[in-house]
DNA sequence: GTGAAAGCGCTAACAT
DNA sequence: ATGTTAGCGCTTTCAC
């Protein structure tokens, strides 16, 4: 019963693999990263030795060395959230690319959590920090700016001094949505809007804009979803009652209430009323009828943040916030409004 | 222009503080980490020294001198798959409380990429690793298990030696699925089958033998979503246009297919065939009509993986491997045969 | 082509 | 209560 009697072997070091090979310390770490200046049949020892043992090099200690670890942290707020998942693998897919490894992070909608991951990313020594949440105060995003590359994937509250941001245009969204509508003859077209994050904002303004733009201003109608939840029924329920032909909802999640509502009240789309959501998740491939919805480019918009960290990390200084255009992708659910609707 | 004119301030050491607090860094690491034997004015200068140049300490270099991390890593083959995410974050509330850090690894549902992921998390010195995947070969896994507690979460092919299992009862929840059809008053009750793996394999084997010891074994059908997307299609209209007026899926997404094809079929679910599938994702809150589906306590299998983790890190050295019981959640897509079906 | 030695930022054991 | 010292495992000069 002596002490090296453990159940789990202690991991192999570079010193272990050294002494198996017949070689110092440095002869190894050369020839393990692939370096020119060991001789091949050194070399092919090296590896051997290392195989056998089973060795795999300590990134800790290396990042400790070298200053960096090749790592890229994803801080997102919620896993659930199937926009935030697609920008993540745009993220991973290009990270990949040039040798990054990326960690991800889960905030689970709790923004003293989030803080709490990022500043554990930090912690680590990440080499960059994409956030994909607009959860987070510009304070702490700048201050950890101030550490490390970050970019932000989403509208923020208010642009953080040193971090990037990758956004899609929610006016150009919305603007899209209503002139779809528009084009297929609706005039009552509502909106039924969300919280008051910028996103939500914007599209409610494009809404606005798109409306007065053709000439329909007066016909201009926004619900709010108040409680996230039960609101959203309440909100889809009183705009049917409204009489308006189509509706544009901040996100599907709200369209899909209003198609659930419209489908109780015998008015199911697109024949009683045409619905067009923001985001097209699986939602909209899902529900019935297929949604209409504004979509987002979101691996583009993964991909164009790393891209971002890496032009940073490279050097540059000056902030970017870039702003993508979504595209609308038409679905069953909307159509032409009924007849002797119009006007 | 000279060397110190760097864009990013270098972070500050501990060498900093100790050097601003005007101490050595040893008593500078005691304080922080609230260690007693520092007087506390020392101790107040010392916070106030670290909060002003904004220290944090390097988790890197803690790790290597003490040997862990207090990071715990979860490595999953699909974000976008809900059922994942659940796991992930009964994992992830266990954990917190236990003062770990969980970094996620994602594998997007490649299987190299997966095996990639966990050899990062290990070089990445973490204490313990959950794997909430079942794409990985009990090899791989059992290297991995070599060198740090490992516990997956699903069912594996085969069981890996040192790798702790968590699974729900696919039988029990096959079961559950058939017999509440069976008291409906249904006999014709056919199943959907998944692929090969082991999880759909154990749910086809309790659809069977629940048909059996129900006396219905002469009505046993079973169809295989050969090629999982189109094939899901097809199956579910092959199945549909047997008469069957129940139909018992091996997932939500199974069942979804079914209730569009019936509903194409003019026999909307419930009326004209009932259905029932497999998971509970958000999906079965979604859909019209609801979808009655079993449930797995996804919540619970993350804790409990992180309890046995724990349990490993403290000495437990035999493997275990927990079964949990699912529940059916009833919903409405499932209801009484339409007359004159049965028989 | 190879080895010896310094040191990354931290903690822990040992002084004082 | 405070300071000194020796590493953790690795990379990186710098000798040979």
């Amino acid at each position: 019963m002596t002490k090296g009697e453990e159940r789990r072997a202690p991991r192999p070091t570079i010193v272990d693999v050294a002494a198996a090979a017949g070689v110092s310390k440095s002869l190894v770490s050369l020839a393990l990263r692939g370096e020119h200046g060991v001789s091949e049949a050194t070399s092919a020892r090296i590896l051997a030795a290392a195989e056998r043992l089973g060795y795999r090099s300590n990134m800790l200690a290396r990042g400790l060395v070298q200053g960096r670890t090749m790592l890229l942290g994803v801080l997102l707020t919620d896993l659930a959230n199937p926009y935030h998942t697609e920008v993540v693998s745009g993220v991973e897919e290009s990270a990949e690319e040039r040798g990054f490894t990326v960690l991800l992070a889960h905030g689970r909608r709790d923004r003293s959590r989030l803080t709490r991951q990022l500043d554990a990313l930090l912690q680590l020594n990440v080499d960059g920090v994409v956030v994909v949440s607009s959860w987070l105060e510009p304070e702490v995003l700048a201050a950890a700016a101030r550490r490390v590359p970050v970019v932000m994937v989403g509208r923020p509250e208010a642009f953080a001094p040193g971090v990037d941001t990758v956004a899609n245009d929610d006016r150009a969204g919305a603007e899209a949505a209503v002139r779809h509508l528009a084009d297929l003859g609706h005039e009552r077209i509502a909106h039924l809007a969300g919280t008051g994050r910028p996103a939500s904002r914007a599209r409610a303004a494009g809404y606005r804009e798109t409306m007065r733009a053709l000439g329909l201003a007066g016909r201009t109608a926004v619900h709010g979803v108040g409680d996230p939840v039960r609101g959203r029924d309440r909100a889809a329920a009183a705009l049917l009652g409204e009489g308006h032909t189509a509706v544009f909802a901040v996100n599907d999640l709200a369209a899909l209430a209003v198609l659930d509502r419209a489908h109780e009240a015998g008015r199911a789309a697109p024949g009683g009323v045409s619905v067009v959501g923001y985001d097209n998740t699986s939602l909209a491939e899902t529900v019935r009828p297929r949604l209409t919805s504004v979509d987002q480019p979101r691996l583009v918009m993964g991909r164009l943040a790393t891209g971002l960290l890496l032009e940073r990390m490279g050097g540059r200084t000056g902030e970017r916030h870039e702003v993508l255009t979504p595209s609308l992708v038409v679905r069953g659910s909307t159509a032409a409004p009924p007849r002797g609707t119009t006007g």
